[in-house]
DNA sequence: TCCTTGGATAGATGTTCGTCAAAGCAGCAG
DNA sequence: CTGCTGCTTTGACGAACATCTATCCAAGGA
């Protein structure tokens, strides 16, 4: 819960973070900083129609489904998928708008150099 | 330490991440998952001459001087920034083409939705 | 030469994190 | 109701991490 991430959107070579803008980052940098995460994003990202059902997710990996759905819940308490139960199973699907965000931020300024 | 980068540059929501992919980038992820360095990150990026001495970056924390240095130690080993010596100080300039390729693997693909 | 200052390294400690096995809960089919 | 399957929660444990103090190296000024 708690994610307003109203404040911080310009990149992160522009000027420097207040506290409060990096931690609130750091929080979502956290969430990507695991291999089994990242994929497990991508694995959302890029499935057909959007949106992808844990059984498939769970099945691309060596690790046990607790594990799975311990970084499913990382990558859901941090805002970047939402889960939603149909029927007998959960389909994940991510929050476009905070990967861009983060995108955004990390775009190198223009403001650069000469030297 | 090694940093190739060569493989991974297209979106995450393209085509799923392979597994050393995965590694590689959680690699970077992690070195942005710190308030700390982030706010490092950005102090250097956000320089006047795109370059900052340790000593003003020091300043800006309530740290010792053996963490933030530590930190440094984390950024650089990552690839994200470079430190060179001048006289007494010691000078730090991030490398942007690895926060570039960062965000772009973050844009969120285009091929989505329509449901 | 010695001393001072900027910065890095080494070692220690408390905390956070990734993983698993076991147990729990939600839907569905007999 | 009973049992089965899909997914989550809980609790435990080892590894990784952020921070500190103490020590060390490098450059410059007396």
């Amino acid at each position: 819960m708690s994610n307003q991430l109203s404040a911080c959107c310009s990149p992160l070579a522009r000027e420097p973070l207040t506290e409060p803008q990096a931690v609130e980052l750091s929080r979502l940098f956290k969430a990507l900083a695991d291999p089994v995460r990242l994929r497990l994003l991508s694995l959302i990202a890029s499935h057909t129609g959007g949106e992808a059902c844990v059984c498939d997710l769970t099945d691309a990996f060596d690790l046990t489904g607790p594990t799975i759905s311990h970084h499913l819940k990382v990558l859901r308490e941090s805002g970047l998928i939402t889960g939603e139960r149909r029927g007998t199973w959960v389909y994940y699907r991510v929050h476009p708008e905070v990967l861009a965000r983060l995108s955004a931020v990390l775009v190198p300024g223009d403001a650069v150099v000469t030297s």
